[in-house]
DNA sequence: TCATCAATTAGATGCTTGTCGAATTATCAA
DNA sequence: TTGATAATTCGACAAGCATCTAATTGATGA
């Protein structure tokens, strides 16, 4: 799928800004965008040395702020990386 | 000054990324970056609804992050955008 | 139906941080 | 030298947040 152009609130900028600021997050982050599909919770669990209920918070932030979308299935949930979303946010930044 | 090309350390990535989460010090950023010279601190207090000892910290976050430089006169302190840092914390953010 | 497992939510805790007023430092003009 | 002004530093406080364990929800297989 080609990245379309995102158009981001003062909000959603700062969702962004303050998702990206801990060092755990931009490392969650890191992870799924390195994958071009999407990637499992326990792949990521394996990674991580954080508990489940920390990781689901992460997740939860960055899925606020618009950076990833998580799919479920049954049990299971999988992270994808919203290019389209970070490529808006970069370019914003770089309009500074 | 043409920018440069800058290499980030991951320390100088996350205090970056911390400098931006606050949505002060991302108006203060923009302020700055508004200007092509130097701005100076009298004019962004004119601008902001805060203490200077507030002013001051934010500056000090910037300056540590990397983001802005200081330069002092007299009495008299203005900061002006580090564009080339800016652009290298983008083009890292964009990599992911 | 029941036990198990994945993920989320709830509640608590300790650390970080944005903010201010007061004190301090540094500069300049009278 | 003294007084005024610009900026920083200090000390304190409240809000926010990363983290954990425990409890809960939801799905699967026996």
């Amino acid at each position: 799928m080609a990245t379309k152009r995102v158009e981001l609130t003062e909000e959603q900028i700062q969702l962004i800004a303050k998702a990206l600021a801990d060092p755990r997050r931009m490392e969650l982050l890191r992870q799924i965008g390195s994958c071009k599909e999407s990637v499992e919770c326990s792949d990521i669990r394996d990674c991580q040395p954080v508990s489940a209920a920390t990781l689901s918070h992460h997740m939860k932030e960055l899925e606020i702020a618009g950076l990833i979308r998580v799919t479920r299935e049954g049990k299971f949930a999988s992270y994808t990386l919203k290019r389209d979303v970070l490529k808006a946010y970069t370019q914003q930044l770089a309009k500074i």
